[in-house]
DNA sequence: AAATTTCCGGAGAACGTTTTCCCGAGGTAG
DNA sequence: CTACCTCGGGAAAACGTTCTCCGGAAATTT
């Protein structure tokens, strides 16, 4: 009868009912409500009758944040990615923040606007607020690396879709060598046989490894073809401003580092009258939404959004089971997944050309 | 020299630094560290100094949960949407996690897969980490209300984009019955008389909004013109479907409720061999990226994405002013916000026609 | 010069959990 | 009958902050 404190704020009474109010509605220990609760420990089967009626009587919701700072655990993830708006991103943040929200952790979003400072600042924030694990998508393979080791050394870190360097974390990816072998072996077997490259520059994994893959595709198809490549960025506008410099070659195949490529490289073609696909395909990667709405509709390499999120998540509980080592720690030898891509064909790779007429190849 | 504790985790030397632990180093006492760090209260400028430098040569970083435990306030916001690959979403979620971050809080995302016993759910797991205030996107008008509304007892709670029944919670959208007249009278200053409109059936705020201001603009404009809706879902599927209902009517502007069924529309319109802007103009709403890869680019109502995410996150703050009011609240009137949209005029709507001959009006 | 105020700093009580002790009762084994 | 478990339960110590008291010294007022 003494005093509660029936905090009125702004909104309502939010007299928190905590685990002391339980436990004196039920008769008993806070000690003993917390072992109802928890399942820590064996509780008489009277007590802990009474301790659960009463604790739903109150609807009783146990402080998450003290419960954290008591256990030393937040239950939470931290997810950082370079831009939420880049399209690729937005499915795959949605697989995790599932995955993770099914395992009881909360997401704590960090977008780091294509900015490696913002993104050291960022984890920065996260590490601060006590986050059980990161997950992370480096801004940039170089410039991310320094932040990005610094964090791993303080809780799980899983590197997503993109590296940062070797040795540095934990990370999960599509497989881009296998992806653009698929690509490759299509187009073929559909009979182009002067495919070209719409790049991307710079380190960062993906394209890198993209072309890298190209290179060796080609080559592996016909030794002596020249390599027909240019480099830009991940953006439409490159893939626009590309198809201006390789059309004078007339390539029967445009073969592009990304959808957003692709989809600029598509439309160009087009206010070009170049006809595709009858007379040119055009290939993208990572079949973000958009590429089932272009025209002609893209083909792609789907990645597996899910099973990436999925092997993430898995990578980032499975971490902490090395434990009692040396102050040092023994460097423990990072884990590199790379999962299998699907190729997705649509008619921007259709073989005798979906509209206008059938070109007569071979 | 007695028992630290350097607990080695899997990862590192994770020995927190503690506020005592700069205490012991400044030779001062914690309060006096908490208020130097802090600047609660002035300190001696010699004490100040040395408890400065003992903090950052032993990098230390205040434990923000035992910071939250104790100030009652995790400095931390939960952002509930229905389905973040919706295309709309993502650039609102950055220019949130911008300005929140800005002020210092943490986002705590959900993803509610359009449906609205998930986002119940969510919400009820971010309340138990005790988020300081909620932004959410409510799944649907109805099913999300009584979960909206319990929690806004709770927290303060701010609607966006969509509504959720009158009186709810504050909210802030644009204003789509403006959006709607500029559309409208756009399409009347470039000679079209005889529009239809693509819209969404549900109670959804802006299905239902949008679909009332085209009746009623396109009422004013020409009392005697027959209004032409089909209503269907926002999906590029259902922007396909419809234009099969309404193209034998010849309309000479399609009016959608938001860019994908526009998209949809814009790619049906072309199958069927129509000549989109000549014959027939398109229009969509919201200006999601899509909306200017699309051939022809899209003529569409602009959302002041980074207004509505900085007017979300002053009534976010601004609301818990009332304070001291008796334990049932005198229901505080809720505050609508309505920003005004911008229209973005592209290839789609051209008077003449961009491609194709023009076309002789009036 | 005494009384009052200001200033600086420390001790310690919260915040709401989890978890480690500890204790008494009852049971079983020696 | 004593010794030793197990079992159910409570008291209280953490976790790392913030913040309220309190006390002494110096500065100001009366």
């Amino acid at each position: 009868m003494q005093g509660r404190r029936p905090v009125v704020e702004g909104h309502a009474v939010v007299a928190e009912v905590t685990l002391r109010d339980v436990a004196r509605a039920a008769g008993c220990s806070v000690a003993t409500v917390s072992r109802v609760l928890a399942g820590t420990r064996p509780v008489g089967a009277e007590t802990a009758r009474a301790v659960r009626e009463a604790a739903d009587r109150l609807d009783y919701r146990p402080n998450e944040v003290a419960r954290a700072l008591r256990s030393r655990s937040t239950g939470t993830v931290g997810l950082v990615l370079p831009q939420i708006t880049n399209p690729f991103f937005p499915s795959l943040v949605r697989e995790l923040e599932h995955v993770l929200h099914a395992e009881g952790r909360a997401v704590l979003l960090a977008d780091c606007d294509d900015d490696p400072e913002t993104e050291a600042a960022r984890i920065g924030a996260l590490l601060g607020r006590r986050v059980d694990a990161l997950l992370l998508i480096p801004v940039d393979e170089r410039r991310s690396r320094e932040a990005v080791a610094a964090a791993a050394a303080q809780v799980p870190l899983v590197l997503l879709d993109r590296g940062c360097g070797p040795g540095v974390a934990d990370s999960v990816a599509v497989d881009n060598a296998a992806g653009m072998a698929l690509v490759l072996e299509h187009l073929a077997a559909t009979g182009r046989r002067r495919p070209c490259f719409l790049g991307a520059a710079g380190t960062a994994s993906a394209a890198a490894e993209r072309r890298a893959a190209y290179a060796a595709g080609v080559a592996a198809l016909d030794p002596s073809a020249p390599e027909r490549a240019v480099l830009g960025d991940f953006s439409v506008e490159w893939g626009r401003a590309a198809v201006d410099r390789i059309w004078p070659a007339r390539p029967d195949a445009v073969v592009c580092a990304n959808d957003l490529i692709a989809a600029g490289a598509l439309q160009r073609l087009r206010q070009l009258g170049a006809d595709v696909p009858g007379e040119v395909a055009v290939t993208g990667f990572d079949d973000v939404p958009l590429a089932g709405l272009a025209d002609p509709a893209l083909t792609t390499v789907r990645q597996p959004v899910a099973e990436l999120a999925a092997e993430a998540a898995r990578l980032l509980t499975r971490r902490p089971a090395t434990a009692t080592a040396p102050v040092p720690g023994p460097r423990r030898p990072v884990r590199t997944v790379r999962l299998a891509p699907e190729l997705v064909v649509r008619a921007s790779s259709a073989p005798g050309g979906v509209r206008g007429e059938p070109c007569a190849t071979s």
